[in-house]
DNA sequence: TCATATCATCGAACCGTTTCGAACCTTGAT
DNA sequence: ATCAAGGTTCGAAACGGTTCGATGATATGA
């Protein structure tokens, strides 16, 4: 006996005393009800506490008014506060949000593809493991699949992220600015467009300055606070070690404060750290993190409107466009970095905010 | 055109040559099919790419997969792990959640049970924005209601929570042991049941060592770091200030922080701080934060099992126990707690775990 | 008074599954 | 050769909505 005190369009039909398609009609505002039978019919509802069945009703529309999301790590907060614009986004659009967390494994990824399609959610929203997806081949023609925090390399696609290569390459001039020439980049895996355009970003900007970047000072890890830790203390203890790390993701910098604190070292007097990714606990870690702040919650919002407009444009037939959306970041500078040590430059702390300069989106 | 290449089971009947219900024998593996046939099926299923539509299914079925679950704040890392117990442990059930966030808004939160009714989901965990909640009475008789991190006052329900009290009873005597006396606790709002344990244990704990608790040294804001640091401030700069800081939760943990950053002065040497809630960062924080930690990722394990008891007692026609699972926090003991000032106890840092006890569930 | 146009309401088919009883085909016994 | 029993396969109804064409009622004009 599964069905409780849950009433049907029929139950409502037979207390109102009219027929189901007018009770249809009522509850959609769609046709043209008298005010008289309207009445009853909404009298009838509230009586019951009639709620249509979201299932049923999926089923007749070939929508279900659900999107689907798959998030590459949801203990990071970076994409739970992606989650939070997307679930914004969502709700002032009438649609559900079915959250399902990859874990960084692919195969699980792939597992949960396959169930939102199962549900035949409307759209699917996916932060992915790495970029190789091959993903899109086998969800994309369903329903709409929007990236972020990623380009996949097969380009013809929805994305919406940040201009990490030019964040990243603002980032490191100003590191370049303070007086620093040995910095050290610790970066995740770099099975990641995000990871490989921040590389690219430092990269650039060293050779732009004319400064070598020293063989052991490109390091990659995985995203986690052990590895950052690890890296940090071999970067450290190294017979040449840098005067500034920069650090690509939010969990290793948080290794690389350990490191540093271990080691008793001055930050920033003899080490300066930065960080990708900013957070509430930055502003009250030791020292507080100078770090660059990515648009977060609007990298959610963004990728619900793609979603939206390519179901849109799905209904009516419509080809859906690749777009690719490119958000800036802003670098917001704490007490984590200062001239390196023998630099005479000016007094470290800076507290202006600069903005990255990006093309806004393609 | 919604529908794209997406087939049916239809089209697999057709494609292998069978009838629809032989189709749906051999993907659900119920009833006895030949295996000649089961073979042809398979491979019709494969080669068109065939999965079944979730909604037709749980509209004959009554039942969705899907359990619905709508959290207080989305973006305090304790909620995001309960989460992930409450992912992990759907997923391995074969289950999807849909995610909402209630913002503390009890509005929100009503409007979110309600979208849950209408997709009809299994079950819903609520981690409530009070106490106070009517809420299962409108929801409750549809689908059942697990609530987590709070006992609602009507007591007749599903719950998962610490023992606040007992945590923070035993917290309490671990800052007198220390020789504190002058304790103040700040928390949020009090409408919760959380808070309110919390608030009694601590209480307790003082009565228990004849110790008064001083007029204004237990102080109600709102759950953020503003709060507490408002609160933070007004403690510290009072005449007579206390020696130690008990917060009750992580976001006024970090306002307190920020506060005797500012006024410079010396934790825990002049002043101890002990925060509710562990959580990555706390270990890179300065100091690094003594703090209780909840078994959150077990909350949202237990709520799932005490979820899918529930549906599977109501298919049974059964009733559902009013179960109210109790569950250990354990106090971690790092850098931000000390002897008060004068006193010449033993040296601070202590760095044993000691746990809480008690009854593990009833 | 009758044909016609307009408007409100209704009935039934359909969406994609599951399930249950009926139909069918073997096989073995008489 | 006939029948019963047992095992596979099939057909159709049901789940709870939406939608469209049909129907009935009412008003309009000649």
């Amino acid at each position: 006996m599964p069905k409780q005190n849950t009433y049907t369009m029929r139950d409502v039909a037979r207390l109102a005393g009219v027929s189901v398609s007018t009770v249809s009609a009522v509850v959609n505002q769609k046709g043209i009800v008298s005010p008289e039978l309207t009445e009853r019919v909404q009298r009838a509802i509230e009586a019951m506490g009639f709620r249509p069945h979201a299932g049923a009703r999926g089923l007749r529309l070939g929508r279900t008014h659900i999107i689907g999301m798959v998030l590459q790590d949801i203990t990071n907060p970076f994409f739970v506060e992606v989650m939070r614009g997307v679930e914004d986004e969502a709700i002032k659009n009438g649609y559900e949000i079915i959250v399902c967390n990859s874990n960084g494994q692919a195969e699980l990824e792939q597992k949960h593809l396959n169930a939102l399609y199962t549900q035949r959610v409307d759209a699917i929203l996916l932060a992915p493991c790495d970029s190789y997806a091959a993903r899109d081949v086998m969800v994309g023609n369903h329903a709409p699949l929007v990236f972020m925090d990623c380009v996949p390399m097969r380009a013809e696609v929805l994305s919406v992220v940040t201009d990490n290569f030019a964040a990243s390459f603002e980032a490191t001039r100003y590191l370049l600015e303070l007086g620093h020439r040995k910095i050290a980049v610790i970066s995740g895996r770099g099975v990641h467009s995000t990871s490989m355009d921040r590389v690219e970003g430092f990269r650039h900007a060293m050779e732009e300055a004319h400064i070598p970047i020293l063989g052991d000072h490109l390091r990659h890890g995985v995203s986690n606070i052990e590895s950052g830790y690890e890296i940090g203390l071999s970067l450290l203890q190294s017979s040449d070690p840098p005067t500034a790390i920069f650090a690509l993701n939010n969990r290793m910098t948080l290794g690389i404060l350990q490191a540093l604190r271990e080691l008793k070292i001055p930050c920033p007097e003899q080490v300066s750290v930065l960080g990708f990714d900013d957070f509430d606990w930055a502003a009250v870690s030791d020292p507080p993190l100078s770090a660059i702040a990515q648009p977060t919650d609007e990298i959610g919002r963004r990728a619900v409107e793609l979603a939206l407009g390519a179901i849109r444009a799905g209904e009516e037939g419509a080809k859906v466009g690749n777009r690719q959306v490119l958000l800036k970041s802003s670098l917001r500078i704490r007490k984590s970095t200062g001239p390196p040590p023998k630099a005479l430059g000016e007094k470290s702390h800076r507290t202006v905010k600069s903005e990255t300069v990006t093309a806004p989106q393609s």
